[in-house]
DNA sequence: GCCGTTTTCGGCCCGACTGTTTTCAGTCG
C-alpha cells in the first residue's frame, strides 16, 4: 500500500529533521502528515494534488511530495536528508529513552555505527564524562532501552495485550484504593496493535495506588514512579502506565488519555477558538474558571459536539461528521445475528457440528455456518466431495431437530483458491451450500498480479459468497501477501461477493482502513470468527471493533441480517448467473 | 510545513517524570 510507504518516508524525514535541529513545528508537520496519510481510507496514488490538499495537514508542499513519491517511489527531500544524516545517528533514535538531543551528543563524540557499539560504550562506562549530561544513571537507562528494543517493546497485537490489561484492571480493582478505573489509550480505541496499556483511576490515596501498582508481583521492572503517575514493564515486555486524577477531572482525563493525539489536538484547538482551555484536568473558560471535566461528555458538550465513540477518534473525519450531525451509528456486538465461518473436528476444528450449534445459540445468535476446509488443505484434513456430502447430510439432520428453536446451521465450506486460479471443489458441490468462503492458503509469495488474479477469479465464481481473510496476514508473524486491494474490492462490488473481517486476533483481516474503504463502496462485510474451538466465538468482539473503527453500521454487515435476508443477499449473484446462462 | 470570519505572518497542546541539575533540559505521551 503506497499510503504506508509514503507515511514511512514522511516519518523518517521527520526524525532526520529533528536530528538536524530543524524547526520543531516543521518536524511536527511531517509527523502529522505521516499519520494522516497512513490512516487515510483512500489510496493516495489515485488522488489528484487538489484532492490531496483537502486532507488536513497536507498543504501545497507535502501534496507535491506525495505525488513525487507515488510517481518515483521516493522524494528529493528524503534522499537529501539521508545524505546529510549519517545512518548511525538515525539508528540511535530507535532506542527508547534516547531522543534527538542526546543521540546527537553521543554521535558527535563517538561516530557510532550500530547499536552494539552503543551498548559496548555504555557497558564500559565510556559515555559518562565524555558526553555532557550523561552519568551513570543515563548509561543504565540506555542499556535498558537497548534491552527493551531487542525484547520488542514495539507495538503488540491487541489480542495479546487486551487479556493482560483486563487481568490488571481486575487486580487493581480488588487490591488498590481506587474509585473509578478505566482502560484508556489505543486499547480503548481497539487499535489492532497496542504500544502500551494506559489505565486511568481516581482515588483518595494516589500514593497508595502507585505503591500497589508498582509492587504487583507480575511487574518485572518499574520505569517511573511518581505521586500520580507510574510506568511498569509486565511479562512479555508489555508496558503499562497508571495515572490517578481527581474525581472532578476524570472525564477530561479519560478523553485526553484515550486519544488519539490527533483527535485531542483538534478538540483543544476548537476549544481555543471558543475561548476555552481543555486539558486533562477539565474545561476552563476565559477567566480560568473550571466549567466541567467530571464526565467525558463534558468535553464534547463544551464544543457543541455529540459523543464520539473511542474507536473512531483518529482525526480521520469524525470531528467534521460530528459537527454536521452525521456520525455513523456504529455496529455493536449485539447486532450480530450469527457467524459465517467455523470449523468442526471433521477438518481442523475440535468440536462437532452439534456442539458448535449449541455454543452459537448460547451466544444468542440465530445461525452459524459450518465451513470446514476443502481437500487441498491436507494439513487441516480438508474435506473432499464425498466427506462434504456426508457433512451436508448431517447438517440437514441436525436442522430438522432444531427446527422448533428457530436456529439454523448453515451448510458451508472454506474452499481453497488454488495456485492455478481454480477452486478446490466443483461448482456442482458448491451449489448445494449456503455459504462458500473462498480463501488462499498457498503460494503466499506469488506476485501481486498473480495473487490478485487468483482472488478475483474466485470471486467471479457465482457460488462463492465471501472472500475470507483477504490479505492472509498474521500480526507479528507473517506479512500480508501482495494484493491489489482496490481491484479486489471493485471485483467484490461487481460480482456481489461479501468480504470478511476475520476476527481472529492475529488476523484482523480486513484491517480497519481497508474495511472502511469496502464499506464506503457498499460492499457487504461479514464479521466472522473462524472458530476452531468454542471459545473462539468470543473473538467476535475483536471483529466488531475493527468494523467500528472502519465506521461500519449494521446495514454494512451481512451477518446482522436474519437468515432469510442473508441468503437472499449472498445468493443474488447465483440468480444473476443463472439468468445469463 | 500548515493554517486562517480575529491573521498571508506568526502562531502551532502541554504537563509529568527523570536525571543532572541548583532552576532546568530532555523525553514521552
Amino acid at each position: 500500500m503506497i499510503n504506508s510507504e509514503a507515511a514511512r518516508i514522511f516519518s523518517e524525514i521527520a526524525g532526520m529533521l529533528e536530528l538536524a535541529d530543524e524547526n520543531p513545528f516543521r518536524v511536527r508537520a511531517y509527523r502529522r502528515a505521516a499519520m494522516v496519510v497512513e490512516g487515510h481510507p483512500n489510496d493516495i496514488s489515485k488522488m489528484s494534488k487538489e484532492e490531496l490538499k483537502e486532507i488536513p495537514g497536507i498543504g501545497d508542499d507535502l501534496a507535491s511530495k506525495l505525488i513525487e513519491i507515488v510517481q518515483t517511489g521516493t522524494c528529493q527531500a528524503y534522499e537529501e536528508a539521508k545524505k546529510k544524516i549519517p545512518q548511525g545517528l538515525s539508528l540511535l533514535l530507535t532506542v527508547p529513552g534516547l531522543g534527538p538531543k542526546t543521540a546527537r551528543a553521543i554521535y558527535e563524540k563517538f561516530r557510532i555505527k550500530d547499536i552494539a557499539e552503543l551498548e559496548r560504550l555504555a557497558r564500559e562506562h565510556r559515555l559518562k564524562g565524555a558526553v555532557p549530561k550523561i552519568k551513570e544513571k543515563t548509561e543504565q537507562n540506555i542499556l535498558r532501552g537497548i534491552g527493551l528494543a531487542r525484547m520488542g517493546t514495539g507495538r503488540k497485537p491487541i489480542g495479546r495485550v487486551l487479556p493482560v490489561a483486563a487481568d490488571l484492571i481486575n487486580t487493581l480493582r480488588a487490591t488498590a484504593p481506587v474509585k473509578q478505573l478505566e482502560i484508556a489509550g489505543s486499547l480503548r480505541r481497539w487499535k489492532e496493535t497496542i504500544g502500551d496499556i494506559d489505565i486511568l483511576a481516581t482515588s483518595k490515596d494516589p500514593r497508595k495506588v502507585m505503591d500497589v501498582f508498582t509492587g504487583l508481583p507480575r511487574v518485572k521492572q518499574v520505569i517511573a514512579k511518581g505521586d500520580t503517575k507510574s510506568t511498569v514493564i509486565l511479562p512479555d515486555g508489555i508496558q503499562a502506565d497508571l495515572r490517578v486524577v481527581e474525581e472532578g477531572s476524570f472525564g477530561a482525563a479519560l478523553c485526553y488519555f484515550t486519544g488519539s493525539k490527533e483527535h485531542n489536538i483538534r478538540l483543544r484547538e476548537m476549544g481555543m477558538k471558543k475561548g476555552l482551555k481543555i486539558n486533562e484536568y477539565g474545561i476552563f473558560d476565559k477567566k480560568g474558571e473550571k466549567t466541567g471535566g467530571e464526565k467525558e461528555q463534558d468535553v464534547y458538550d463544551a464544543l457543541g459536539l455529540p459523543f464520539i465513540p473511542p474507536e473512531i477518534r483518529e482525526d480521520s473525519g469524525e470531528i467534521e461528521a460530528a459537527l454536521k450531525g452525521i456520525l455513523p451509528k456504529l455496529v455493536r456486538l449485539e447486532d450480530i445475528k450469527g457467524d459465517l465461518h467455523a470449523h468442526t473436528k471433521l477438518s481442523d476444528g475440535n468440536y462437532s457440528i452439534e456442539e458448535i450449534a449449541q455454543a452459537a445459540m448460547k451466544k444468542g445468535w440465530s445461525y452459524v455456518a459450518i465451513t470446514d476446509h476443502s481437500k487441498g488443505l491436507g494439513i487441516a484434513r480438508g474435506l473432499d466431495e464425498e466427506r462434504l456430502l456426508e457433512e451436508i447430510k448431517q447438517i440437514d439432520a441436525i436442522n430438522s431437530k432444531l427446527n422448533k428453536l428457530s436456529f439454523r446451521v448453515l451448510k458451508g465450506v472454506e474452499v481453497n483458491i488454488r495456485t492455478d486460479n481454480t477452486l478446490d471443489l466443483p461448482d456442482e458441490i458448491l451449489s448445494r451450500l449456503d455459504i462458500v468462503n473462498a480463501s488462499i492458503h498457498s503460494g503466499f509469495r506469488q506476485s501481486k498480479e498473480t495473487i490478485t488474479g487468483r482472488i478475483t477469479a474466485a470471486m467471479k465464481d457465482p457460488f462463492v459468497t465471501t472472500l475470507s481473510h483477504p490479505t492472509g496476514r498474521l500480526l507479528g508473524e507473517r506479512e500480508a501477501y501482495q494484493v491489489d486491494m482496490e481491484e479486489v474490492l471493485s471485483t467484490a462490488l461487481e460480482t456481489g461477493t461479501a468480504i470478511e473481517i476475520n476476527s481472529f486476533p492475529a488476523r484482523l483481516d480486513l484491517n480497519d482502513t481497508a474495511a472502511r474503504r469496502a464499506g464506503d463502496m457498499g460492499i457487504p462485510i461479514a464479521i466472522n470468527t473462524d472458530a476452531h474451538i468454542l471459545e473462539h466465538f468470543n473473538y467476535m468482539a475483536y471483529g466488531v471493533a475493527i468494523a467500528r473503527r472502519a465506521w461500519l453500521e449494521p446495514k454494512n454487515i451481512a451477518n446482522t441480517l436474519n437468515v432469510k435476508e442473508l441468503i437472499e443477499l449472498l445468493h443474488k449473484k447465483r440468480l444473476i448467473s443463472l439468468k445469463k446462462s
